[in-house]
Formats: C-alpha cells, sequence, structure tokens
DNA sequence: CGCTGACCCTGACGGC
DNA sequence: TGCCGTCAGGGTCAGC
C-alpha cells in the first residue's frame, strides 16, 4: 500500500537510525519477491557502512561507497529499525544486522517488493525511464500538457504512468484528479494548459500534504509499527464509491479504469 | 509508439 | 462456524 508519501516518511523514519552504521550481518530468509533477491546481495552489503538514505520514485537507495541497496515496498512492504534480536514473525524476508546490534528489518506479506544491489555506481533498468519526481520544479502543468498531446487514454491511467511521472498511485491519482475537477476518463490529450496547470498543482498538493501528515503522525521506526500513511477522513473520493461527494452531495461513481478502482463526481470533474 | 490486459502474491472480506 | 471465491494493489511486460 505504500504510495510515495509513505515511501518518503519511511526514508526520513529510518534514514537517522542507519545513517553512518555499517552492516555486520545480513539475513534472507526468503529471496522469492517480485524479483528474486540476487545471492550477492548480503556478501556485498556486509561490511559497508551507509552514507545516506536517498529516494528515486517509490524506490528507496541505501547508498555505500562501493555500492547501493535498491528497495521497492511493492504494496504491502515496510521496513523498521529494530532495538535488538526481536524474533522474526511471518513475512520478515530480510534482517539487516547494524553495527549498533539494531535491525534493519524488511517484511512484505504479498511480496511485491523487491531489493536489488547495485555495485559500484550502476542504476537499475527500473530506474532509467522514470519520469520527473512529483515534487520537483521538473515536474508542472505545461510538461503535462505537452507530453500528453495526441494521447488517447484516459488522463487518469496517463498521471499514473511511471514513465510520465512516478510516484502517483491510485489513491492520490483519484484524489488529485477530484481536486483539479477533472474527470479521470477524459482523453488525456483533450484536456487544455490551463487545467493541467490545475492538476499538476493538485498532484503535489496531495503528495506534500500526505507526506506532512505522515511525518505528523505516530509512527515510530524504531518499534513495530504498521499505521498506514494516510488517514480515510482526508480522502474525499477514494473508498467513497456510492457516498455524496463532499463538495456537490450527488453519489460518486465507482469504475474501473486501467484495472484499478476509479472513483470520481459526475458533477464537480468534466 | 500507445494502449490494454495479464500477472506476481496474500490477506481481508462477503456470501452461502 | 467455516469454507471458498473475489478483490485489492504497483508496476512491468507481452501483445495487439
Amino acid at each position: 500500500m505504500p504510495e510515495l508519501p509513505e515511501v518518503e516518511t519511511t526514508r526520513r523514519g529510518i534514514s537517522p537510525h542507519v545513517t553512518g552504521r555499517r552492516v555486520s550481518q545480513v539475513l534472507v530468509r526468503q529471496p522469492s519477491l517480485r524479483w528474486p533477491v540476487s545471492e550477492d546481495l548480503a556478501q556485498s552489503l556486509t561490511g559497508q557502512t551507509i552514507e545516506s538514505v536517498d529516494r528515486r520514485a517509490k524506490y528507496l537507495l541505501f547508498n555505500t561507497s562501493s555500492g547501493r541497496m535498491m528497495v521497492h515496498l511493492g504494496m504491502s512492504g515496510s521496513l523498521r529499525v529494530l532495538p535488538g534480536a526481536v524474533p522474526p514473525e511471518l513475512h520478515d524476508h530480510i534482517d539487516i544486522r547494524l553495527d549498533d546490534e539494531r535491525i534493519l528489518r524488511y517484511r512484505d506479506p504479498r511480496r511485491f517488493g523487491s531489493v536489488f544491489w547495485l555495485p559500484g555506481t550502476e542504476s537499475h533498468a527500473l530506474l532509467g525511464e522514470l519520469g520527473p519526481e512529483p515534487l520537483s520544479d521538473d515536474f508542472d502543468g505545461s510538461y503535462l500538457f505537452r507530453l500528453s498531446r495526441r494521447r488517447k487514454g484516459p488522463v487518469k491511467t496517463f498521471i499514473m504512468n511511471s514513465h510520465v511521472v512516478v510516484g502517483v498511485g491510485n489513491i492520490y491519482a483519484n484524489e488529485a484528479l477530484f481536486q483539479a475537477g477533472i474527470s479521470p476518463v477524459r482523453a488525456a490529450g483533450r484536456i487544455s494548459a490551463p487545467r493541467y496547470e490545475l492538476l499538476a498543482a493538485a498532484i503535489k498538493d496531495v503528495l506534500a500534504r500526505a507526506i506532512e501528515a505522515g511525518g505528523t503522525t505516530l509512527r515510530d521506526f524504531v518499534r513495530e509499527d504498521g499505521s498506514p500513511g494516510y488517514f480515510r477522513h482526508d480522502l474525499a473520493v477514494y473508498g467513497r464509491g456510492g457516498e455524496p461527494c463532499v463538495v456537490c452531495g450527488r453519489a460518486l461513481k465507482e469504475i474501473r479504469l486501467g484495472q484499478r478502482t476509479t472513483v470520481y463526481c459526475t458533477r464537480c470533474q468534466q
């Protein structure tokens, strides 16, 4: 379920606890993730010092002087820092023991996530074709307008495409389109430049607010905590199909678009 | 090239 | 109560 705000919240939460720490041991209990965890992860990472933790799209990058560990949390993944030798539970797939005896633990019940080791300064094919970060200055309305010309697919599918912009998952795509007053089913190529300005601003706003909320919630990455990074009461449309629109009161419409649940107001979103 | 749909997996949930 | 089918979801990739 991690969307970009939760990945960023995870990065901020664990970063102070792992930065500057040396990895003393890596234990892979379950290598069968979205892509198999390579056997050289453990030997490459062991002995290395984590210099910083970056994020690109929904990937977390743990930098060392000899390479990087790249982690994707998929649908159900989480990373926590444990105070010591806490017994693993079901779905706790990877333990990274640090030199202060704390453990960075990767859990992922549905195993949609992935963990790679990138040697040296090597990149990864999965990082190669990504669009801009939604919160960066590279991402704005004119960018979306330019890229969308002659595109016939629905705008919601367009903004969820990681080649277009990264980190806009289903929940926030629904929310941003509602906030911008744009129908999710409208063809991407049939939306004006001014309306794309509204959409880009809405995407930035919903993501930034969710990150802020994540930072102020009771998340504690040094203990067990599985609380989600967003709150249902903050969501205007997602998960509210059939319920009244918060603006006009009309029942929200729920459809499937590109295999994803889509909720919108047929009056407020055109 | 753009777009659609299948697929990976397990937990939650609804119906019977 | 318990079983079983369905759905949810990110993101890649095959195929049209």
